[in-house]
DNA sequence: ATTCTCAGATGACTTTGTCACCTGAGTGAC
DNA sequence: GTCACTCAGGTGACAAAGTCATCTGAGAAT
């Protein structure tokens, strides 16, 4: 027996896995409130139970992706077998996977939210726990004298360099140089500039 | 009198402004075909006679975008009375400019492109004729053996930075920290590593 | 002068977001 | 146990918007 609250909770559930899955396959374009409702098993009009409208729905996919991420990033730097060096590589790899593996995600997580107010505190809270995260590891890398500046330095260039691959702006045939080559590039700058004056 | 040929090319000058106007204006949900039309003093279905469909028209928007950064930055980089770190300062600052007055064009700017295929080679070719522009001012402060690397990393570094300034993501009062000083440590950082070790 | 070409107007169709209203199954009060 | 209630979900309807077929009229070619 399925309790009202239960079967509510099971399709606001399938609500968003169906639209981060359209977006997926499909992009934005695909992403229609309708093929949602299909998608999840209910009709057009469902969603609004759930959602007060298409951009709420969005903005709460995004926030889970954005949670999600901050879990990775969390677990990363709990990891007590991992070195410092280790685990910044491990927490930029999870920013740059969820751009390769989901790059219409991607775009969604770090698009200005919006929808209704409760969504997008909701989206700017679980970024904002994202970027925590990454801060704590960066500070275990840098010292807390240089966090302030070396982390969101490192955050918003490794999130330029995925941004601009996703989107091709990284030929590798026509800039000679690969994402990775950056990234590696980057921290080393940043660790020896911390390490030395 | 106009020749038929001129006014064809008035209007289609009129359809990319008036797009390109209610981008900014209004954010790309204020884009549509039909607004377009009116503000250029044409109907809905005109466009049509000079775009293939509402994607091409933005991709076309972008390229043009992309192709005005291209010139400041030539500009830039063609100015003698300038030193190759002042050129570097402006030419990053023209990118960082367009993201702060016309975040909905920088948006599009780097946005895979969608539409005809004409289109998107305008806007590939005119991103790849800006990001040139850049590597060679890069070249110019850094070396030569140094540009294929440090040229894209700090391209990305400053996309990433103005892009996540642009959505929110760099809230001052939080990170303590500013667009600016992040792109003035990475400069630094980049000089000092190109001329040292 | 006649015919042709093409920019632009117009009507129509389709998709989609959104809302008002309806319905039926769990749920709490008695 | 009965009854009214709450609310998830279904349905009809409407408006906005992309797109196309078709029509028209003014300049261009002959």
């Amino acid at each position: 027996m399925v309790s009202r609250v239960e079967s509510a909770a099971a399709t606001r559930r399938a609500l968003l896995d169906a639209a981060a899955g359209l977006l997926d396959s499909g992009g934005p374009g695909a992403v229609t409130l309708r093929a949602v409702g299909a998608r999840a098993g209910v009709t057009r009009g469902a969603p609004y139970r759930h959602f007060p409208d298409k951009d709420s729905l969005l903005t709460t996919v995004a926030a889970e992706a954005l949670d999600r991420l901050a879990d990775q990033v969390q677990a990363v730097r709990a990891d007590p077998r991992l070195s410092p060096a280790d685990k910044l590589h491990r927490g930029l790899s999870a920013l740059m996977t969820v751009g390769r593996r989901r790059p219409h995600l991607y775009r969604l997580m770090f698009t200005y939210p919006a929808g209704d107010p409760a969504a997008i505190h909701a989206a700017k809270r679980a970024g904002d726990r994202a970027m925590g995260e990454f801060l704590a590891i960066v500070g275990g890398v840098v010292g807390a004298e240089h966090t302030r500046r070396f982390a969101p330095l490192l955050l918003t260039s490794v999130h330029g360099i995925t941004d601009m691959e996703v989107n091709g702006h990284l030929s590798a045939d026509k800039w000679h140089v690969t994402a990775e080559e950056l990234v590696t590039t980057l921290v080393a700058m940043i660790d020896r500039q911390a390490h030395s004056g």
